[in-house]
DNA sequence: TCATCTTATTGCAGTAGATGAAATTTTGCG
DNA sequence: CGCAAAATTTCATCTACTGCAATAAGATGA
């Protein structure tokens, strides 16, 4: 049988009108991510429709035109896939900065602006993360698997945490910072989900850092 | 005996949640209480020697002596009977004064009161607590399912909050706060751990709290 | 002590996620 | 075209987890 409609997808072939093909990539990487974002699509779509328990990878996978075998080729576990997780690296250059004690010299700004990098990416595939968004909200274990993400990046962090010691000294714990990171990207996406999607994730940075920088300064106040 | 006449279904009556009185417990009890701890032993202790994925439920099951069967009437996955994860709630005096705008109504040190309590059973159970943050350590995957739990809590947590409101408003939003929470949680966590899992791991979050002031204030100083 | 009701354990069958290996197809390129 | 590299598929297998029906083991009351 293999009902696969492979052609499908596929049939738009090269018919690029105009120069605007990226000319870099190669037959097969537009495959990959077609392939790629074609998994995305179906899962967050069925896992929409149905519930995520009531989505099978084969349903996800018949969806996109490929085998289940594939899919796990693509995606470490389903719930990969819904989240369309992306495991973009932090830009040299934020990083450069960061580690040299920049870009103001104060942490929490600097922290802020390391989120910003780590946030826009988000804004790129606007549609996938808000619908990931919206997933996470009515199954919470996909919340687990952002913390799996931000596991996976956590030694990446410390790194740069420690190599930022070197250069300008500062006593918090790498674990506290790291958790400062964590809040910082959920608030500031809880926020730009409450107003709509509209705009870009790191728009609400500076605001959550404001209400942190409440809290903690009306300890001392009153 | 009083001839009551209302009990048509099996009373629990007493059902003190609190192991308190071992007197009062029926031998049925006894024994669910000794399987599940013979069943979290288990799984600790083979995690720890062969690795989390090495480990299946038949093993840990054999090992306590039951069928795979009976070990998922006590536990909902693998995970959660490696980490012999308890939900002990908040306790009522902790929770009124919070919600009155107390214990000193600032609300960093509030918060601080109540993630006290929360660490508190973990005092308990001190060596399971130990071996599972052991564990966690080496298996990323058992942090995901200590972020389940923070889900569950979170509902009652933004109760908690919204009801503070009322009382002692703020402005803070729900989803940063209950972030805090799970910052200030991790951050003594883990100093007690780095502290040797000497004493209290509430004892580590007064350190903790300070630390995160000093982050923030550093801020608007320099 | 026995009869009985309730509750816990178990065996069995089945679903579904995930992985490894070999066979087959697709793509890149001279 | 024809060959080599890479990706997809098929197939077998493992294991976590669930529902159901049968059975064993506390609890209870006379």
């Amino acid at each position: 049988m293999v009902p696969t409609p492979s052609r499908a997808t596929a049939a738009p072939a090269d018919a690029d009108p105009a120069a605007g093909s990226p000319a870099e990539e190669g037959l097969r990487e537009r495959k990959k991510r077609a392939r790629r974002a074609a998994l995305i699509d179906a899962a967050q779509m069925l896992v929409a429709e149905h519930g995520l328990d009531a989505v099978t990878v084969e349903m996800i996978s018949a969806e996109a035109g490929v085998s289940a075998r594939t899919f796990f080729n693509y995606f470490e576990s389903k719930d990969d896939a819904v989240l369309g997780a992306e495991d973009s690296g932090l830009p040299e250059d934020v990083v450069e900065a960061f580690v040299a004690g920049g870009p103001t010299g104060r942490l929490l700004p600097d922290l802020e602006a390391l989120v910003a990098s780590l946030l826009r990416p988000h804004a790129e595939a606007h549609d996938r993360v808000v619908r990931a968004m919206d997933l996470m909200q009515q199954e919470p274990r996909l919340l687990q698997r952002h913390v799996l993400w931000m596991d996976r990046h956590k030694n990446r962090l410390v790194e740069l945490f420690e190599a930022r010691r070197a250069s300008a000294p500062f006593s918090t714990d790498n674990e506290l910072l790291t958790m400062l990171v964590l809040l910082l990207i959920r608030t500031a996406l809880v926020a730009w989900e409450h107003a709509g999607y509209t705009g870009d994730p790191a728009d609400h940075l500076p605001a959550a850092v404001a209400q942190l920088v409440d809290v903690v300064t009306h300890d001392l106040d009153s």
